[in-house]
DNA sequence: ATCGTTGTTGCGACTGAGTTGCAACACGAA
DNA sequence: TTCGTGTTGCAACTCAGTCGCAACAACGAT
């Protein structure tokens, strides 16, 4: 089973340079916190791990932050089946889409990437002649080790 | 393009008697509204359509109510990427899956059944060995009417 | 190197979704 | 009718996310 690849560190400040976005202590903080993740952050988990780069990170900072990621495209926005509250979760995004599976007794969140998911969007883009600029297959259920 | 399927009305409130769960008006007004419902509700929609047929209904009994139908598995809980504010959507869940295409200019929503889907689902089920009680596929972009 | 424009920040107050503890209530089986 | 137990309204609460504003800092122009 294919898994998605992993991050080149300093790559989102250069392209936020790149698109002549001003750059600031914050932000990199910020930004190095996503880079580095190794599981998928919530944003107050996100402001936690700024501040220790710079304790100057303000929560609403964190927000106009992801929401200027966000709108460049370059993360996405994860429901993770709310597992833990209603708050959203927030990764890298990397060339190719991937799917979440949420087990709903341990929490473990399982990552994939499959043709058949490509394909699909694609049958969406042309039967529904709908331009995609985002998708999201989130899936809750059990995994190997809880189901019984 | 296929679409879903429609509903029988009073079928939720039947089964939910089978399973020998309580009725009261509160329930039978907020079941009878997501049954005749003909677009996505949030929360506090559901709760002032269901308040024209019994005043007497609070927001928490809605909430306890949602989450009394998650649980069963007869709803589902959409995003619909967001497009006016945090909340969240619901929907009675019916024999088979649909995708949900939210247009982010025009905010219009498009449902789609497609049997990639499907197949994408049992290739997940398989390959990973996961048990899916619960999948959702939402997606983002630009509608036929919005593109240029 | 300094300046000035303009985008960004921390702060604090705010909104709005969703939750919870509790006492009153009502469903439905006996 | 009675009774046990599940459900409700209410009000107070938690928590995510937003916003207006004055101070500030990035960075291109000078
Ligand atoms: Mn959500
Ligand atoms: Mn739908
Ligand atoms: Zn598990
Ligand atoms: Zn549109």
């Amino acid at each position: 089973m294919p898994f998605p690849e992993t991050e080149i560190p300093g790559r989102l400040q250069a392209l936020l340079a790149q698109r002549g976005i001003r750059m600031t202590d914050q932000r990199r903080a910020i930004l190095s916190v996503i880079e580095t993740a190794n599981k998928h952050l919530d944003a107050s988990q996100l402001l936690r791990k700024a501040q220790k780069l710079d304790p100057s990170v303000d929560r609403s900072t964190v927000y106009r932050t992801l929401g200027l990621l966000k709108r460049q495209g370059m993360i996405d926005e994860l429901d993770l089946m709310h597992l833990n509250g209603e708050g959203h979760y927030y990764e890298r995004k990397l060339g190719r889409d991937h799917i979440h599976m949420a087990c709903l007794r341990c929490g473990k969140i399982t990552e994939f990437v499959s043709e058949r998911f490509e394909s699909l969007k694609s049958q969406m883009e042309q039967e529904c002649r709908f331009h995609i600029l985002v998708a999201r297959l989130e899936v809750g259920g059990y995994c190997t080790a809880c189901r019984r």
